[in-house]
DNA sequence: TTTTTAACGCAATTGAGTTGCGTTTTATTT
DNA sequence: AAATAAAACGCAACTCAATTGCGTTAAAAA
């Protein structure tokens, strides 16, 4: 299946209109290696759409399980695609983040295994969030 | 050494002034057992308090090692006293943190383990954050 | 083709957090 | 004790990310 095809389906199984702006803007996640924030997404579509568009793109991609949030370094909107076995009801995200504090970017660790434990000192723990502070590899020789 | 004294000691040391407010301000965290949103901190103070002075004197307790932020559900400025071993130049925080998604409340869990690695797939990791989402013993019964 | 509804642009609004500035209060110096 | 210095204060204005209302446009369904 190709990616037009991928989108083409998802976007119709969650009743999400197809327009330019949404294709291109799922897209743009599909064909990112890491995360995107409001800001670069904002850039990238310099004046061409409003603000409150690709807010309410992002929050309803979300709410369809294309994509979720991650930490970003100063608090603000950031997204990733979701992996597959993603779902509306469930999102499953238990990889670990990395935040490189020299570009600010952040991204996924699918391979970074750490031991999940479902209570503690009398907490049920639902859900895990591990975020990593450091360097990524493009900042380590610069 | 009396809590007075230490509050005393410790602002003397980092050249706060001993003003009414800061001191109940530091004695509200001494007492609390989890951390304090900027929100409960503005409705105990109630009007008496403009809210500048409340993130001022939070950020000059968080230069001076007294307190630390931990996450919030929200995003917003959350803080906790930090352990005795918190300097102002090295802030050592790699405890996990429990967000009750219940109450909205964050807990610090100094007895929690988890492996710590240095590096991982080119990337050169200096900090951990450890976020456990679920119940808290509080919001179980309920 | 008509109707419905999601998505849109634009403008106004919200709310957390910050900053400037003149004043008050605490600490230091003489 | 009085004078000086420095931190903390209140108030108001401001910033900026994110949200909302509303009338319009465009996509999907009938």
């Amino acid at each position: 299946m190709s990616e037009i095809d991928f989108i083409d389906n998802t976007f119709t199984k969650y009743g999400l209109k197809k327009t330019k702006f949404r294709k291109e803007l799922y897209l743009l996640f599909y064909n990112s290696t890491n995360s995107l924030s409001v800001k670069f997404i904002t850039k990238e579509f310099a004046s061409s759409v409003d603000k409150a568009s690709i807010y309410r793109a992002l929050d309803s991609f979300e709410k369809s399980g294309l994509i979720h949030k991650v930490p970003d370094k100063d608090n603000l909107l950031r997204y990733s695609l979701c992996q597959s076995e993603c779902k509306p009801e469930s999102h499953s995200h238990d990889h670990a983040h990395l935040l490189c504090s020299k570009c600010n970017e952040t991204f996924c660790l699918n391979d970074f295994e750490f031991p999940v434990i479902k209570k503690h000192n009398g907490f049920i723990i639902e859900n895990y969030q591990v975020i990593l502070e450091g360097h990524c590899s493009s900042c380590q020789a610069s």
